[in-house]
DNA sequence: CCGTCTTGCTTGAAAGCTAAACTAAAATGG
DNA sequence: CCATTTTAGTTTAGCTTTCAAGCAAGACGG
């Protein structure tokens, strides 16, 4: 699903298909969570947690890309956006495409193919790497960095609407602090970064 | 980004450009929230638990269908097996299209697709409606629902190794509580239903 | 040095998804 | 009733993503 790197193998326990076969022991949940043969199936109530996990992740995701992508005069998918983010916040204003795949979550070669459309687009220029002759750079152009700026609010905006404003400040945290508990410890989220946003020295 | 209905839009604040575009106040936080013009822009901390919310719920999605895919004996794409999920538990085994398609999520369209595929493979079957003419229903065959029990104890492993041991049971629920706010109240998570594994009346 | 292996990224074709028609069957409403 | 509008799903074309090769530069290892 990913040409990354990592292929952890998943043993297909071939489990016995006692409770629902959508994974939920109808259980009275504490008590006998742990019994079943094979601790395999969700109680009902983690059942219903998993099910809103996937279903708000999925529809959340939707949105955002929404609102990014149904404004004329921004036209991006979520994860353009994103790269430009990266880009914006690098030092210099550029990544190596890897490692610009591993913040956004792409394959190596969806990454290629994106950035190919950007930089048809103007947003992005690729550079050979200076110090490894095989690796490239992607760069944010001037104009790339504009188009972002005019997508930032927008993106805000939207994080506020859908995600901040209903859930609160504090269980937003929350979020961030159960989540990060099933990222790696150097996991590429780092927020505080270079940011030369007004008057950087012209870039592309 | 879907042509399913809502279609809500976003009113873009053509906001200014003070802080990092990317959209974080780097603040003392708690103290200056809604302070600076307009209450555009996140707090670092905000700023830190929504990326890590995008980052890690990509990246667990993405974990989650690879689980599924990479598995030779199943081949199902994560929404293909929450097709199969939610065929499995409906009343009868059957769903008319557009109500499948809001349970998981797609566009209609997409939906279509993926019925056709799933068809293709014998996996369900494209009933017309009685009731109403111009409706379909996608139907569980007696094929795919094997393949769902074959296939759910490598999912739920998967949310286990992923998720569940990782964070534990209360921030699990914690998390469905959470997310589960940013949703409608009659959103379609509803988890005791049918289910009618073993010896169902043979479908398809 | 020179062959081999590995790494970093790209290619190209197939598969999947989106967006915008399009079809057919209800509902509406004179 | 019949014309009009909605609703449910499908179709088609174009774009995006995946998957499996492919290619070129660096890193080994004699």
């Amino acid at each position: 699903m990913h040409d990354t790197t990592s292929s952890e193998e998943q043993a297909v326990a071939a489990a016995p298909m006692t409770p629902s076969v959508d994974g939920a022991r109808d259980a009275q949940d504490e008590a006998d969570r742990a019994s079943t043969p094979e601790e395999l199936w969700l109680t009902a109530k983690e059942q219903e947690a998993w099910r809103t996990f996937l279903y708000a992740t999925t529809l959340l995701t939707d949105r955002f890309g929404e609102a990014l992508q149904s404004d004329p005069e921004i036209g991006l998918a979520l994860g353009e956006y994103e790269i430009l983010v990266r880009l914006n916040e690098a030092e210099g204003g550029f990544l190596r495409m890897s490692e610009l795949a591993d913040k956004v979550v792409h394959s190596r070669s969806r990454l290629t193919h994106t950035i190919t459309r950007m930089e048809k687009r103007g947003l992005v220029e690729r550079v050979r790497c200076s110090s490894d002759g095989r690796g490239r750079q992607a760069q944010l152009t001037a104009e790339g960095q504009a188009l972002l700026e005019r997508a930032a609010p927008t993106h805000v905006r939207s994080v506020r609407d859908l995600l901040l404003d209903v859930i609160g400040h504090d269980d937003l945290l929350e979020l961030g602090r159960i989540l990060g508990r099933t990222i790696a410890e150097d996991a590429p989220i780092a927020v505080g970064c270079p940011a030369p946003h007004e008057d950087a020295p012209a870039r592309s």
